[in-house]
RNA sequence: GGUCCCGUCGUCUAACGGUUAGGACACCAGGUUCUCAUCCUGGCAAUAGGGGUUCGAUUCCCCUCGGGAUCACCA
């Protein structure tokens, strides 16, 4: 194969870019990344009364944040209206298209008529006999040759249809704006597209496609479908009404655009091997669109969230602190880099998103409430009489006060306290964490107590003391 | 309803016609001097059903069942 290879994702903007959304255009980009081809952007605004304001734009800053850029465009159709007319007019000389005689409402009986004698309903057996010239005010029809057709598609293999689905279809509107099913093969030839690749929705349409690609007499670009995620229950493909969350949402909760481009390629596809966790320039080497299954995957946040957390533990702490700018609890803005990089150091391998910065380090910032829960419904030291806890901490205060406060001297500190005191670590370990802390849970205790400080560690000990 | 597509653990998936049907997420249990997490070990758990073809079927064929897509002057 000589042809370059080109792609394209061609959304409509009339809402936001959800997860199936972006996944089509990864495969489509992927498949442009790998081939050394190019990827374009194009938008499908030919129905301008669904187009939602802003969408556009808010398409390309999906794309943007997620690294998935285009070579070309954004083209939009609305700017394309001439070249769609000449297509246009290339059909009605050579007979294939044809004013269209008929209102909305009288298309609709025909309907209605259908159903009732429980027959399929097709246009062209209404076709009029003879119609006036195109006036450009009424709708341009095209003129289908039924026919069966086979072709071949990417992932899902060998397809066919019998001659009984090919019908007329409207190729522009009575306002002047092509359809979908017009403009888009118009736009494909046109910006030499050799891989259309888009879901499921497109596959009952493409008899008539292909029927239209030979109206043109034009060579078919290869075809992909990728089939639909489905919500949750598995009952319906996803949609914005739902539930399925905007991009930018994944944005906003701090999320890794390469783990949720990861989590997207790998649902659906994989390598063949057992890998699970890729990143972007391995997805790039290794995709390719036969190893696509065919049938519709759930989207399951979990496992979302596992790629967010293991692309997370494997970026360098410079990386990762520059990212959590803008997600670290509101008592953290008076501390200094070097504390925070401390703090997050600790963190990084137990967070799963960034939004979840504030509660997991929100004590080395401020002071928390003392909570007596946590001693109180510990599981040993429920056990303890408040005397024996508060001689314990007493214990624990005066071996730290005489301890250098790096991370390996108070572990030895705690070590040696472990065998003067005879206590377990499960409780004398627990017992000082909960009073540094006072959370449910944090990092390692040592190291933690490293990172709080000498002075703010003792404190927190000493209030825990009088409180017991 | 017509047409088309799909059907392996709860979920994402692997398996030239020959495997004890594998892995991952989730879940459960144990381990790593405290909690949560990480990491390690172990466990639970699937070929929708029925017929063929074959020495042998998750794999090929047929039927049934189930799910989905589509049947617009929407894309």
């Amino acid at each position: 194969m000589n042809q370059k290879i080109k792609t394209r994702f061609a959304p409509s903007p009339t809402g936001f870019l959800h997860v199936g959304g972006v996944r089509t255009a990864l495969f489509a980009w992927l498949v442009a990344q790998q081939n050394n081809g190019e990827f374009i952007l194009r938008i499908e605004d030919t129905d301008q009364a669904r187009e939602v304001e802003g969408s556009a734009q808010h398409i390309q800053d999906c794309l943007d944040w997620l690294g998935i850029n285009w070579d070309e465009g954004p083209f939009y159709q609305s700017q394309r209206l001439d070249i769609y007319k000449e297509y246009a007019q290339k059909l009605i000389d050579s007979g294939r298209a044809y004013a269209d005689p008929y209102t909305p409402q009288q298309v609709q009986e025909f309907r209605e008529q259908a159903i009732k004698e429980k027959k399929p309903f097709l246009y062209r057996n209404h076709r009029p006999d003879k119609t006036a010239a195109w006036d450009g005010k009424s709708p341009l029809r095209f003129r289908s040759d039924p026919k069966a057709y086979s072709w071949k598609d990417e992932i899902m293999g060998d397809l066919s249809t019998g001659a009984e689905v090919i019908d007329d279809f409207i190729l522009i509107k009575s306002d002047g704006f092509p359809t979908y099913n017009f403009a888009h093969i118009v736009d494909d030839n046109e910006m030499k597209i050799s891989h259309v690749i888009r879901g499921q929705e497109f596959l009952a349409s493409m008899p008539n496609y292909l029927n239209l690609y030979e109206a043109f007499d034009l060579n078919r670009p290869y075809f992909a479908t990728i089939p639909h995620i489905m919500n949750e229950q598995g009952n319906k493909k996803l949609s914005k009404r739902d539930g399925a969350k905007d991009i930018l949402d994944y944005k906003k909760e701090g999320y890794l655009p390469e783990a949720l481009v990861n989590f997207l390629a790998t649902l659906g596809w994989n390598d063949g091997t057992e890998q699970e966790v890729f990143s972007i320039s391995e997805l790039k080497e290794k995709f390719s669109l036969d190893r696509v299954g065919r049938s519709g995957a759930r989207f399951d946040e979990r496992r979302l969230l596992w790629i967010n957390g293991s692309h997370i533990r494997g970026l360098k702490l410079e990386d990762l602190y520059q990212k959590v700018e803008g997600y670290w609890p509101e008592e953290a803005k008076d501390h200094d880099k070097s504390y925070k990089k401390q703090v997050l150091g600790l963190v990084q391998e137990r967070l799963k998103y960034f939004a979840e910065l504030p509660e997991l380090t929100r004590f080395f910032f401020t002071d928390l409430a003392l909570n007596p829960e946590l001693i109180s419904t510990h599981k040993q030291l429920k056990k303890y009489e408040s005397g024996q806890l508060k001689d314990l901490l007493q214990k624990a205060k005066a071996s730290l006060e005489t301890t250098d406060f790096s991370a390996e001297q108070i572990q030895e500190a705690l070590n040696k306290l472990l065998q003067e005191t005879g206590e377990k670590p499960a409780v004398l370990f627990s017992l000082i964490r909960i009073a540094t802390t006072q959370a449910p849970a944090s990092p390692e205790l040592a190291g933690s107590l490293s990172v709080l400080g000498k002075e703010t560690s003792l404190i927190r000990i000493g209030t825990q003391i009088e409180r017991l």
